[in-house]
DNA sequence: GACATGTGTCAGCTTTTTCTTACACACCAC
DNA sequence: GTGGTGTGTAAGAAAAAGCTGACACATGTC
């Protein structure tokens, strides 16, 4: 399912950042046991309401988790959240690969290639 | 070899962190492509040399590269890195996993145990 | 000697990320 | 109505990461 086969570099880079975060990697391993809805988890695991939401938006941006907005019997809207079901190979060569689809910070990549051009051949 | 079998939290963190950065994606996957001194990969690779030798030294902490000091022909000291033959699998499981053995930051986990007792059972 | 190469590191600026506080809204129960 | 729950977001402070420039040293060549 997940990107086993050669993610895009933003791609990669995305998910390796998002979890390149002690909070995260945490919420991640809260939301494993279960899922669960943006209050609760904060409360669970002792932060803030809208720091935890910044935190989700980053993990749900990288695609590691998901986030349904689901109405409670009550009528409250309550957003779930759940982790994704991701599969990340890490190795010199994957990230080799992936780096070559290196897209954004192209800015010292231009510097590099100015570099190349000036010396032509 | 590498840590496939459940890394330390603090482990696996220093890797994703370092890994999650373009440069330093980019600066593993020139170093896949052959060892390199520094100098010279800056050149390459269009970076200020301290810049470079900083983003190293995080990959080398993080253990994803290894920096050997040599003396050429001409007596002149030159390191040498090379990537490390790392291995690491990247799935919810292993993130929860590896999330249980955090220390670092439990600062935040403190905080989550105080109201955990304070509201009893 | 001056100049090229290589190494390392430090001070300080800039940029990004992280985090808090405070606000907005909606729903249900009293 | 007030008070509890849930949602979202925006402004600004605080902290961390990224980056530059200048310095130090060593070696070999001209």
């Amino acid at each position: 399912m997940s990107a086993i086969e050669t993610p895009t570099g933003d791609d990669l880079l995305k998910v390796l950042a998002a979890l390149g975060n002690p909070h995260r990697m945490r919420i991640v391993a809260a939301l494993f046991e279960g899922r669960n809805y943006v209050s609760r988890l904060a409360r669970e695991i002792g932060m803030s309401r809208p720091l935890l939401h910044m935190h989700l938006q980053r993990l749900e941006a990288a695609g590691l988790v998901v986030g349904t907005l689901e109405l409670s019997d009550s009528g409250k809207a309550m957003k779930f959240f759940e982790v994704a079901p991701f599969v990340y190979e890490l190795t010199p060569a994957a990230v080799a690969r992936a780096a070559a689809t290196l897209s954004d910070s192209a800015a010292e990549e231009t510097t590099a290639e100015r570099r190349e051009g000036a010396k032509s051949t």
